[in-house]
This record gives C-alpha cells, structure tokens and sequence, in this order.
DNA sequence: CCAAAATGACTTATATATAGAACTATTTCG
DNA sequence: CGAAATAGTTCTATATATAAGTCATTTTGG
C-alpha cells in the first residue's frame, strides 16, 4: 500500500527532464510536426506529451526515451548500435562484480 | 478516462533503460551499497529499485535519474554545471523557434 | 487583419505504478 | 561449512499518472 509521498527531486535531476523537453519540442517544431500529431505517432495522449516537454519528472521514462527516439534524439550520445554495446559491455562488467553487497549501511551516523 | 493500453517500446529504449538500469546496479554494488540502503536514501521501496535496476520502462523518469544521480552516474555525459548551461541554452534555441505548427499532419499516406 | 488551427490550462474517471509485506533462494564471510 | 544477510519473487491495496475531454488563448498563414 503506497503511503502517500511528496516526491522530491535534485536541480540536477530537474534540469535533466526540462533538457529533455525542451529537445523534444525543438526537434518536433523544427520538424513542423504538431503536438496532437506526435502524440498521436507514440500512441500517448496531447497532454502526456505537454507535461513531458514541460520537463515534468512524474512521467514514464519508456515513453520519454521512445518520444526522444521519434524526433531523432541520441540517448547518450550512442546510436542504437553503440547503445547495444554499450549495454553488452556493462552487462558483462556486472557479471564480474559481487552479487551480493554486505553491510555497509552507510547508515547511523555513518554519514559521508 | 485512460483506455487500457498496451504499450510497446522500441529496442532503442528498452536498450536505453537496461543501460541505465545496469549502471545503476554497477555503480551501487562498487559503493557496497545494499539495494534496500539505496532505496531508503532514495525514499523508494526496494522492490521499484528492482525494477528500475531491471530496466523496467515503466517507471518514474525523475526517480531513475535521482538514483543515477545518487551513485553517481552523469546523464548526458554532462555534470551539473554543464547540464544547467545546456538547458539554457537549449531554451534560448526554442524561443527563436515558431511557437506553433500548421498543417503538416505528416499523415494519411503522406508517409515520410 | 482574420479565420482556422495549435497550444495552454484546466478537470475527471480509470488504468496502473508503487509501497509494503511475506516468503524463498542465493550469496557472502567468519 | 553454516548462519546471517541480501536479493529474487509474488501479491495486494492504494496513491497517482494518464486519456480524454472542454474551454480559453495564442499563433500563424492567407
């Protein structure tokens, strides 16, 4: 049972979403495509889509990197082939890493 | 009123979560920081960490890039600074841009 | 300048993501 | 090896994101 939570989110994490809007929404004017039409294309609503080019972090993440992907965004810089390795590489790098972590709860005035 | 939908990604951004998702994983396992650790100090539950460290595309955008941030990953390749000039300067760009789009439906057989 | 279109700004019902729990299976370290 | 801790796996109630409107406002092309 979700307890209800007032989320709160870093500048940096802001800054993050409102970058990814603001690309968005510059790739599809610069496209003269319209709102209601992309929307339509990624099979969301008009206003999903505002609140994403908002930079409105209470979205989706699939439907942002798929809306990122329709207007011609590079995730990281990578095309989707060096994406691919990319994730291979740190897949394999994980394998390599511990399973399990203990402790080190950082906690209890553990602090920094 | 949504209407049930079934929702597909694209390679490209299941490949994108499971990047994101693995670094996550990767970067908390190197700290020796336990999954329900980084879920507390996140304010998450362990089991949406799971997810998002499954590369799960259904889940909050701002939460994955407040754990990315959290272990240290920098989006965009960018630090905090550079990612707030980049915003900056991305917004500039838009409003040099139309603020509407006419006619251009892309569609009915326009194709691309 | 003017009409048609696009976007902004709400609202509401509902589908669904999430918190929390309980349980099992692994993993690590002493 | 054995015990304690961590992580995997379901499951459920509920908080909440979303689709789909409506209306007001802004914008642009003719």
């Amino acid at each position: 049972m979700p307890k209800s939570i007032k989320r709160t989110y870093s500048h940096y994490t802001q800054d993050a979403c409102s970058l990814l809007g603001v690309l968005i929404r510059s790739k599809r004017i610069e496209r003269k495509q319209t709102a209601q039409d992309l929307a339509e294309r990624a099979g969301i609503s008009r206003s999903l889509l505002q609140r994403i080019e908002e930079g409105n972090p209470k979205c989706e993440i699939g439907v942002v990197f798929e809306l990122a992907r329709m207007v011609g965004i590079n995730l990281f810089d990578l095309d989707e082939r060096n994406l691919e390795l990319h994730l291979e590489v740190n897949k394999e790098k994980l394998t390599l890493l511990p399973k399990t972590v203990h402790r080190k709860k950082r906690s209890v005035r553990g602090g920094f």
